[in-house]
RNA sequence: CGGGCUGUAGCGCAGGGGCUAGCGCGCUUGGUUCGGGACCAAGAAGUCGGCAGUUCAAAUCUGCCCAGCCCGACCA
């Protein structure tokens, strides 16, 4: 490609609102453009990266059976009825009606329309184990885009979805699909973890987060150095250091201004584990009529510890948490800042381990200014048992034991086993070997190839602009000509070309700064110069994208010289990836 | 959805009741220059986010709306 005719073109400037140094480069160097909020378009070098990533994924899905297919983005709404996730998600999924006054949706994922597509293609066994693959837009109205690429509306995703007769054929699949996505990230050049995850609003019991860590990132892992769990958050498991007493009995004490653990820890002189914190939130479930209601939840935890949300949502099977309002919260008779569920009412109570398992703690008395001492689970109030706490760092791991770390990371790919909650709801059965009717276990797996490009740049960057490995550089040759006469330029770049060389030509009329500016910005992994010095040597000048190394190239070799620095840049890529499997003893 | 900030030329910004709205970069034309964001000259380009109001007069003041960004809520 000519930078002459190139589409695009750099920044001298970014734009404002460019916050981490991966989308500024990205702005700059002219790979994407914002068109509204978590909406971007891909110019063409930004689109040529996106393709080389859809070909690494497609090459490797192929690899492990899978039949590129593609589905519709708009959905007709019937099939989300039935599966209940119309009712189920919230705002994030946009729905409209067609002309004829249908409901329609638009797929923020497709395992509705994949399992409509399977239960008419699948009727027999003898058609099991199946997988298909997409690579699709999706669009999901996210309350708040934000980071560039890493948090959008509408973005690009690999979608696979297994099928299976048994449980046993989908952990194959699945195991198969956890490694494929390490040689995915890994010969994109991304280092990755998988996570045992939250399954959300996917269902599914077993589900594994592939993570890039990264300060940017929004969600927080936790990480034993040990014996190598790992986990997101949002589920992390850990080991919570119990201090069971003898009962006491209960007594009321004045505690002015102490609405806060802190505060209260402080006013008393007990450590913070000696209490009991009340949290309040407003939870909206889906009752059995498919109304729904909304219901104050109070979550009770040890002062020290902090509730972890998504794991409180799942103990109480709410379809959303809120935090609950100071009305809310004294109308089922508890007090903010001094609250326990001790005399509460029209609520549901939650108890963490902790609570449950530490005696004689001080808990708000639901009256300003005033705590009960020695409260105890099961005898001063009950409600649900569960693990709600949040892992931090420096939590102990529940394997083995040691204090393990916390870390931010990105999610750019997942795998989900799903089972047979949508081919149930669906109709989606076949025929066994008995001629038993049974449902497809299905399995769902998605990397974000807009986000995975963003995780690239943030990883591939210097302070001159980007150097993206060459398995996802948008072009492999920077060719850069500063000679103004002669027909070397034009016969180097043709002669690369033929090669199947894949060759950015700067043969702008600009000034040699310019050029060199703008190649590092763009920063191909290989750039060529050709200048009057160098041809008076009938030579050309090589460098790599990042060792600042120049190397003469007589004008002979050029093509051979550039095709074995591809091959060595391939390989390093793919020398350094590090393919896990599926540990056995996984959640 | 709550809080904050910002909308003036392609990008980055200045101007903040008064007469033809500016600057840097970029763009166009001509010339010089030619290995690290060159120089000279001449140009093109903005209904100042929208609507309404106040005023003799609004980019400037007020209100409403829209959009974008940041923090939070939220989120496969």
């Amino acid at each position: 490609m000519r930078m002459s005719r190139l589409f695009s073109r750099t920044l001298r400037q970014a734009p404002t609102g460019a916050d981490s140094k991966g989308y500024e480069y990205l702005l700059r160097a002219g790979f994407i453009k914002q068109l509204g909020a978590g909406i971007f378009s891909a110019l063409p070098l930004g689109f040529r990266s996106l393709k080389k990533i859809e070909q690494i994924i497609r090459e490797e899905m192929d690899r492990i059976g899978g039949q590129e297919i593609s589905m519709p983005v708009v959905n007709p709404a019937d099939i989300w009825k039935q599966t209940g996730r119309f009712y189920s998600i919230d705002k994030e999924l946009s729905r409209f009606k067609d002309r004829v006054g249908r409901d329609m949706v638009l797929a923020m994922t497709h395992e509705e329309a994949v399992t409509a597509l399977a239960a008419q293609e699948i009727d027999s066994y003898r058609q099991l184990p199946s997988l298909v693959y997409q690579v699709q837009t999706k669009w999901r109205d996210d309350p708040r885009p934000r980071a560039g690429l890493i948090r959008v509306r509408e973005f690009t995703m690999k979608d696979s979805y297994s099928f299976d007769a048994d449980h046993e054929g989908l952990v194959k699949q699945y195991e198969r699909h956890y490694e494929a996505y390490f040689k995915i990230f890994g010969r994109c050049g991304l280092s990755v973890i998988a996570v045992g995850s939250d399954s959300g609003m996917m269902g599914g019991s077993v589900a594994h987060e592939y993570m890039y860590l990264s300060p940017i990132g929004e969600d927080t892992i936790i990480i034993c150095d040990k014996c190598g769990y790992t986990a997101n958050r949002q589920i992390a498991a850990f080991e919570k250091e119990l201090f069971p007493e003898e009962m006491l009995p209960l007594e009321k004490v004045e505690t002015p201004n102490t609405p806060t653990i802190k505060a209260l820890a402080e006013y008393l002189s007990i450590p913070e584990r000696k209490t009991a914190k009340a949290v309040f939130l407003m939870g909206t479930f889906t009752g059995e009529d498919q109304q729904e209601y909304q219901k104050l939840i109070i979550a009770v935890i040890r002062g020290d510890l902090e509730v972890e949300e998504a794991k409180l949502q799942k103990a109480v099977r709410a379809k959303e948490l809120r935090g609950a309002a100071d009305d809310e919260i004294r109308a089922c008779s508890m007090e903010p800042g001094y609250g326990s569920p001790i005399g509460a009412r029209d609520c549901i109570v939650v108890a963490d381990d902790s609570v449950v398992g530490s005696q004689n703690l001080t808990a708000g008395a639901n009256e300003p200014g005033y705590h009960l001492m020695n409260t105890n689970y099961g005898r001063d109030y009950e409600g649900i048992t569960a693990d709600i706490a949040a892992a931090q760092e420096g939590s102990a791991c529940s394997v083995c034991g040691m204090p393990m770390r916390s870390s931010r990371g990105v999610e750019v790919g997942n795998i989900f086993q799903l089972g047979t909650r949508y081919s149930e709801s669906l109709d989606c059965y076949f025929q066994d070997v008995e001629g038993k009717r049974k449902p497809v276990v299905m399995g769902s797996y998605g990397i974000g190839v807009g986000r995975l490009l963003a995780c690239l740049t943030e990883e591939y960057h210097d302070g001159k602009g980007l150097k993206l490995p060459i398995t996802v550089a948008p072009y492999q040759v920077h060719l850069v000509s500063l000679v103004k006469q002669g027909d070397e330029p034009e016969e180097i770049y043709k002669q690369l070309c033929d090669a199947g060389i894949e060759v950015l030509y700067d043969d702008r009329k600009d000034s040699p700064g310019v050029k060199f500016t703008d190649a590092e910005l763009i920063g191909l992994p290989i750039q060529i110069v050709i200048g009057k010095r160098t041809l008076q040597e009938d030579a050309v000048e090589l460098s790599l994208r990042g060792d600042g190394e120049k190397k003469l190239v007589p004008l002979s070799e050029i093509t051979s010289v550039v095709q074995e620095h591809i091959r060595k840049l391939t390989e390093e890529i793919t020398d350094s990836m590090v393919v896990e499997s599926l540990p056995p003893s996984s959640p």
